[in-house]
DNA sequence: GGAAATTCATTCGTATGCAAATGATATCAA
DNA sequence: TTGATATCATTTGCATACGAATGAATTTCC
C-alpha cells in the first residue's frame, strides 16, 4: 500500500461520519421493543385475552353501555380495529349488541353477566401486569417515567 | 329519600371501591399510544416505508449482509415477521437475498445499491421524526425519558 | 460415527392497526 | 325543505406480530 493510500484511508475513516445514526437509540425503536415487551408481560399472565380486548370490557366496566365508535374513541382504536375486537368479543359472549333506539346509526356495546364477571376477575392480573412491566424502575422512576411518557401519548 | 337510603348511599359511595383500576393510567396502554403516535408521525415524514422496513434497512447499513434470521434478532422481530418484511423489501429491489456458501440453512440479506441509496437519504427525515416523537418534552426530560424506557425495553 | 438437540427458514392461523371507499342516517344551513 | 356536510358503521386491502407446526441442515455429545 502507498503512502498516498494510507493517507486517503485516514481521511476516510476520520470522515464527519454521517452514519452516527443508531437505530436501536432511536425513540421510535425502543417505543416499539418496550411496548412489545408488555404485550408479552401480558400474554404470560392473561392467556385468553388480548390487551385491546381487555382495554375494550375494561372500558366498558367503567362507562357502561356505549356506541362502537366511541368505545374505539376511548380506548384509541379507529372504526376498523375496534369492530374485530368487539365481533371477538361477541363471539365469547362478553359483550353484547344493541341497535341505539333514536339514532339508527348507532351499534350500542355493553358488557353481558360473563363479561362483567370476566373483567371483575381479571383486574387484579392486571395490575400485576402494571408492576411487573414497570419492575425494572424504581418507584421514584415509575413516578417520573410514566409522567413523562403520558406527554408523548 | 328516607334517612336508611342516605345512609346506604354514603356506605356505597365510600366503599373500598375496588374499581379504582383506570385503564389510561396503566403503562401499557399509554405505551401502546404512544407508539401510535410514533408511527403516525413516521407515516407522516415518510410515507412510503414503514417503520419495521426502516429497521432492516437501517440496520443492513450497520452491519452489512446477515442472515434474514439475525437480522430479525437485530431489530426484535421474529422470524415470521422478518420474512414478510424482508419479502416487501426485496420486491421494491432494496435488499437481494443469496445463500451462504457454507451453512445451506442460512438466506444472507444484503442492501442493492438502491436500498443503500435510500437508507442514506432517509437518515435525515428519520432524525427529524425522532425529534418530532420528542418534541413535547425538554432537553433534560428527552435525557430522562430515554434512559427509563431503554431500562423498560 | 450417529442419534439427539439445535438452528434457520417457511407456512398457517389469528389478531391488531390503519387508509380508503361505501352506504345509511343525521344534522346543518341556505 | 332540501341539498351539502358530517357521523356511524362496514368492508377491503395491506402490513406487522407472534404461536405453533414443519422440514432441512448443522452442531453436540456420547
Amino acid at each position: 500500500m502507498s503512502g498516498e493510500d494510507n493517507l486517503l484511508k485516514l481521511v476516510e475513516v476520520e470522515a464527519p461520519d454521517d452514519q452516527d445514526y443508531l437505530l436501536q437509540d432511536q425513540v421510535g425503536f425502543i417505543l416499539r421493543k418496550a411496548h412489545q415487551r408488555h404485550v408479552s408481560i401480558f400474554a404470560s399472565h392473561i392467556g385468553d385475552l388480548t390487551p385491546p380486548q381487555f382495554a375494550a370490557l375494561a372500558k366498558l366496566r367503567d362507562v357502561g353501555e356505549t356506541s362502537q365508535n366511541q368505545l374505539g374513541t376511548l380506548i384509541a382504536m379507529d372504526a376498523a380495529t375496534v369492530k374485530g375486537v368487539i365481533d371477538r368479543l361477541k363471539a365469547r359472549g362478553l359483550v353484547e349488541l344493541s341497535k341505539h333506539e333514536v339514532d339508527k346509526r348507532r351499534l350500542l356495546v355493553d358488557l353481558t353477566t360473563e363479561g362483567r364477571d370476566a373483567i371483575d376477575r381479571l383486574i387484579p392480573l392486571a395490575r400485576e401486569i402494571t408492576r411487573e412491566t414497570l419492575a425494572p424502575l424504581s418507584a421514584k422512576e415509575i413516578a417520573t417515567f410514566t409522567r413523562l411518557l403520558a406527554k408523548l401519548a
